[in-house]
DNA sequence: CACAATTAGTTTGCGCACAATGTAATATCA
DNA sequence: TGATATTACATTGTGCGCAAACTAATTGTG
């Protein structure tokens, strides 16, 4: 049983903050992508706007707010690089002129080609069995659903 | 058994990058402090500087950086605006006249004060089992040590 | 001792992350 | 239908996070 020194509250120290350990985890792994990222010139959030296109096409900001977890004050100057690479257009919508429809420009689309390698890359860099990794991603989308933002559903 | 769509790699999957779960959960980390460390003034990772300092004052700014993992070219200004607030000064080392010895001020002290209900108010907000959280910072711990310019030690 | 290599920290430039505020279009409702 | 509320994005300002380049002090090395 280990006592506390007088000093004060074990709680204050810095190796116990379950939020360093994510902070900079998650920090690390954003620089470990950056090489493999750096040959299709995007950046970590780049990509991710990214992978939800590949995966669906034509959709709104607000879906892709919901979809990467970035607010819409981030995501409209990452769309904008997008556009200006030529990847993506950002078109109004027909139907309700306050929306954007986002959408693959063709060279966007065939971009997808170069990232397919990216996944494995990553899990190689990643020393991490594949269970630990499920759990570990298991243990965060937990974490994040949990707090008072989400659960707060009115 | 799930068949792939004939689409392409499941692997670009948004919803299977851990790294994704990482990002957004610390993210989130982050903002539930925000409200907490607003009486103090204190951003995240001024926080994180004041947590070392805490436990151990008088060190350099390589020290820091160890300890928060976070570099020098992000200390550098976190420093100044902790300064800037008068809770620690940055006075150079006598014995070797490139490193900075940072302290606390007796502001920066007393601030511990007001810090002490911190960790207790954020276990409340998240939402997990304190097994659970263990779990989860040992598994983020490993992924970051676990990561090429860690590994790397020459 | 001179001089190259290393080390500690700073600066610069870019791209987020996000709260707060603003704007325009649509929806709601009296 | 006309006023009001809501919604979808955009803008602004601040503070990281970090690579790269820089400065100055210290440590080798010949």
């Amino acid at each position: 049983m280990t006592t506390n020194k007088a000093r004060g509250s074990t709680h204050l120290q810095i190796d116990q903050q379950i939020c360093h350990s994510l902070y900079s985890a998650a920090n690390a792994l954003v620089r470990t992508y950056r090489p493999l990222l750096e040959p299709l010139d995007l950046t970590y959030p780049q990509y991710l706007v990214m992978l939800c296109l590949w995966q669906q096409d034509q959709v709104s900001v607000k879906a892709l707010s919901q979809q990467t977890r970035l607010d819409s004050g981030t995501l409209t100057p990452i769309l904008k690089r997008l556009e200006g690479k030529t990847l993506i257009e950002r078109k109004r919508s027909r139907t309700d002129e306050r929306q954007r429809v986002i959408h693959l420009s063709k060279k966007g689309r065939e971009l997808r080609t170069q990232a397919e390698s990216i996944p494995g890359a990553m899990t190689c860099l990643v020393d991490m069995s594949a269970e630990q990794a499920r759990e570990l991603k298991h243990l965060a989308e937990l974490l994040y659903a949990g707090l008072p933002e989400h659960t707060h559903r009115t």
